[in-house]
DNA sequence: CTGAAAGCGCTTACAG
DNA sequence: CTGAAAGCGCTTACAG
């Protein structure tokens, strides 16, 4: 690979001009930067990253920190964040972390000692100064864990009423939610939007505890169907819980959505995928990978944020497993 | 962040020897050793990557270029690579290339550029001079493209076989295969598959084209199972294109597995999910990534590959999309 | 055993 | 407008 020394050499300049050119900056006369131009392109010159990193202590690189790119709610993320790192010249580099301090800790140290350039955080394991001190840009996506970090999230609280108000317009009377892990922030958010809702309305209600896997759904969704059988509907704290719920409740012949409404959150693919397909709590995955990119970016190059918070609305994606009485 | 000078400073010892603890190479007394040990220690340094790479033209990077992430094959594949990566002290970079010449050249000259030590590549786009002109480590990963470039890839020929000859035994008599893509490899194999053993046997089949996405399974299932209602069984080509024709079979009311059985390839996790749960050839999809890693770095590391290309075996998931007769 | 020096490929004051 | 030089943070011959 040509250095910018054999251009130089090539077209009769110092390296200091042929940096000029590259970078559209100080002055060059017109004839200089033909030739070098010119060089750059009969040598197919690419200026080496590396070095400009070491120059400039930064790398065109960001982070992207996932507990695991194999729970279908990240890869969407995963997808719309390079995209947008792509248009703006940025390469992405992805961390599964598993939720695991440890994991965090040497993906940071690894990170930075590449100049990586800004992170974007779905995780709140390492509490917010061991992020807030690495001295980089930051943008919190889906859980807000510092107030002074750039968050994008939806409104999950909003999401959650609506879905549990659907559920009664069409007729539910004994309504199950199955929450999600304690403490984290979205799990908390829907829970509490739709006790809000099932309060408010004198709706019979029960809420039992899972973990974000269909394994675990499945248990749950299994003893809570033989310890209350009248339960007419579940809102499921995502889409994967959902997709135990439906599975458990088809095993047990039950008619849905005659005999039982099933709503998720999330709106990964899966859903549709299913038969009857699923009635979700849609966020704009898309969307949301997308806007923390910019927003990341828009931190690294200096611009100015004129939001520095995002709270996405979620659309309720209206499907199979609930009815349309209302 | 302190530099290699502050160590040398406060260990009062020159930057050399300091590299040298650093690197375990030359000899450097016990007493300068502890001394640099020490200052390490209490300055917490950290030896910065970008200046290595400088020097050494190479990065511990590792580049993943797959078509989409968001394709349900690859999240899987991708943590696995990641995993294998970490142990190994290298990160990776994930390209999604939609299969589109333009990005993944751009992702070439980025990734160049950046010093990336080795590839993995799951897409055959660019011609293969594109890729061994760079000049770096290599493994393609699901389809091979060149036999220069160690390959990862898992039979599907035999995955194809056993899957028909599995929906013959149980006494299917009119077998549609809706196969992948032309040219591309893992499609073709997985039709001669079938191919081969239907013609053995006598049975009456048929073949149909489509994509590898739901869509288009499903407007493929429709068409066929209109123009031909006596087929009793499905070999789908992906799992994904399972799915839909399990949709679209359920939607036209045949019961499943009694009169038409359905088996997919790839053993996605959507696979399980559905209702009934997609009986598949389940490639080991994990073991794939993890072993594309694992050769790719060893050649980086200019270690011997004892196995130059990896088959791995299929192996059939029995679920309730068939019967079992036999 | 150890340090001074050159070099990896760039960028940017500083002179001119 | 342009080049020589220093520097980004390392590593490794080369002397000693």
């Amino acid at each position: 690979m040509p250095t910018i020394k054999d251009v130089a050499k090539y077209a009769n300049v110092s390296v200091a001009t042929v940096s000029r050119v590259l970078n559209k900056k100080g002055y060059v006369s017109k004839e200089a930067e033909e030739n070098v131009l010119k060089a750059i392109a009969d040598l197919n010159y690419k200026p080496n990253s590396v070095a400009r990193s070491l120059y400039h202590k930064t790398s065109k690189m960001i982070g992207l920190l996932i507990p695991d790119i194999t729970n279908p709610f990240f890869p969407e993320l995963a997808r719309a964040v390079e995209d947008v790192a792509l248009t703006y010249g940025y390469t992405v580099v992805i961390c599964n972390t598993d939720e695991d301090i440890r994991k965090e800790a040497q993906y940071l140290e690894a990170l930075q000692q590449k100049y990586i350039d800004g992170l974007i955080l779905t995780t709140n394991q390492l509490s917010a100064d061991n992020y807030e001190n690495l001295g980089i840009p930051l943008v919190a996506l889906d859980r807000q864990f510092s107030n002074r970090v750039p968050t994008v999230s939806s409104k999950n609280y909003e999401g959650a009423r609506q879905a549990t108000e659907y559920l009664i317009e069409n007729g539910s009377e004994f309504i199950a939610h199955i929450r999600g892990p304690y403490h984290v922030k979205p799990a908390d958010d829907r829970y509490q939007g739709f006790k809000n809702v099932v309060e408010e309305q004198g709706i019979a209600h029960i809420v039992v505890d899972c973990d974000f896997t269909m394994a675990s759904a499945m248990e749950v969704a299994q003893g809570l169907f033989e310890k209350y059988p009248t339960i007419d509907a579940v809102f499921a704290s995502s889409d994967i819980i959902a997709a135990g719920v439906l599975k458990v409740a088809k095993n047990s012949n039950k008619q849905i959505p005659e005999d039982l409404q099933i709503i998720g959150f999330d709106g990964i693919p899966l859903g549709e995928m299913l038969t009857p397909a699923l009635t979700t709590v849609a966020q704009p995955i898309y969307k949301m990978g997308a806007l923390s990119a910019r927003l990341l970016i828009k931190q690294i190059e200096k611009q100015p944020l004129d939001v520095k918070n995002y709270e996405v609305k979620t659309t309720i994606q209206y499907r199979e497993t609930t009815r349309s009485d209302a």
